[in-house]
DNA sequence: CGAATTTGGAACCGATCAGTCAATAACTGG
DNA sequence: CCAGTTATTGACTGATCGGTTCCAAATTCG
């Protein structure tokens, strides 16, 4: 009962996701928020509450998309090695092509880390990282694609850290030489 | 000729990169600055112009400072890869210790990576650091500390790269294992 | 001395901030 | 058709934003 939702909420969700994405949480107003989201300020605040729980939205859309992402990547390969090297090169392309935009994680991090909420949300998400990276790590030490003797965890670790530096590089307008050497070698930890 | 200035113009910058590094250029209000800093408004605009010129110099006076101190450690280091080793360790303590500050040049970075002015010293920065850890490794390599047929400068890019990823896993509370275990990968990059 | 210059402090500026509210519109069940 | 419920809208709020201006006091140099 009562009158229905005119916009759709999802929408309205990814939407706020890009801003906050590509300008960050302070420096979205709410005045963006109402522009880019084409809906009337009252309407914005009746359905999300306020700025923070509409950004926690959000945050929470971008690492579920971004963390299910690698999950289906990883399983979905047959050698896990090109795999890897295959979504690192993707991050260099989505880096090079939008060095404004970054990654919304690695920008949540780092502006907000003093907002539990905030920071409760990146770690968990960067231990879906490490974990889908070790399962995939695991299944290929199975398989002898990588030596038995390196363990799976710890590779997970150093490469959700490096993919991390890789972000920040990209906003810092390293090049494709430089960003693709990088990868490179960081993939030659994994022998 | 005139009144001098009654308070330490350095120190002052000094408080203000403290300030810009804890929470950020948005976060940080002029109130915080005029409080932090210990002087009045209008010395503050007077002294320095604006928010973001004084930005500027916090910044630079960040990067100077620990690109300073960087070169300066592996140039007096006799051995360069434990030199390396420290210096990311080191990195992670500061990490651990105080989680919520992170470093300045990758807030920088992700922050404000609209800002022309901004992104240039950022960059040159990222740069210089690549610089001294070439030419640490080309010394390195030279010395047969490391093997003969890898590149310093790609080297030097992964670590740069790297360096940068710890310090997001820090501001993700990543805890001292995590970052200990993916120091070690990072190092075996270089064998 | 007197001109020059900087100080702290407060008053003040227009702009913008995040958030609220009352009136209106659109829908449902009775 | 009507009562009840919910969504939409845009004007409105008080607070805060970065920045300016004015002042009397303090200090230096010629």
């Amino acid at each position: 009962m009562g009158r229905p939702r005119t916009f759709d909420i999802d929408a309205a969700v990814d939407r706020a996701m890009e801003l906050f994405w590509r300008q960050g949480f302070e420096a979205t107003s709410t005045e963006d928020l109402v522009e880019g989201l084409g809906i009337a300020r009252g309407s914005l605040y009746k359905a999300f509450g306020s700025k923070e729980q509409l950004y926690a939205l959000a945050l929470r859309r971008y690492c579920q998309r971004h963390a299910e992402g690698l999950v289906e990547v990883l399983d979905r390969a047959e050698q896990v090695r090109p795999a890897i090297r295959a979504v690192l090169l993707e991050l260099v392309e989505a880096d090079l092509a939008d060095p404004e935009r970054g990654c919304l994680l690695v920008n949540a991090a780092t502006e907000r880390s003093t907002h539990p909420d905030t920071v409760q949300q990146v770690s968990r998400t960067m231990g879906r990282i490490e974990s889908a990276l070790a399962g995939a790590l695991e299944r290929a030490r199975a398989r002898g694609e990588i030596a038995a003797d390196k363990k799976p965890r710890e590779l997970a670790q150093f490469l959700t850290t490096f993919i991390q530096g890789l972000r920040v590089m990209g906003k810092a307008r390293a090049d494709r030489e430089f960003l693709d050497n990088a990868v490179e070698v960081a993939l030659g930890a994994l022998d």
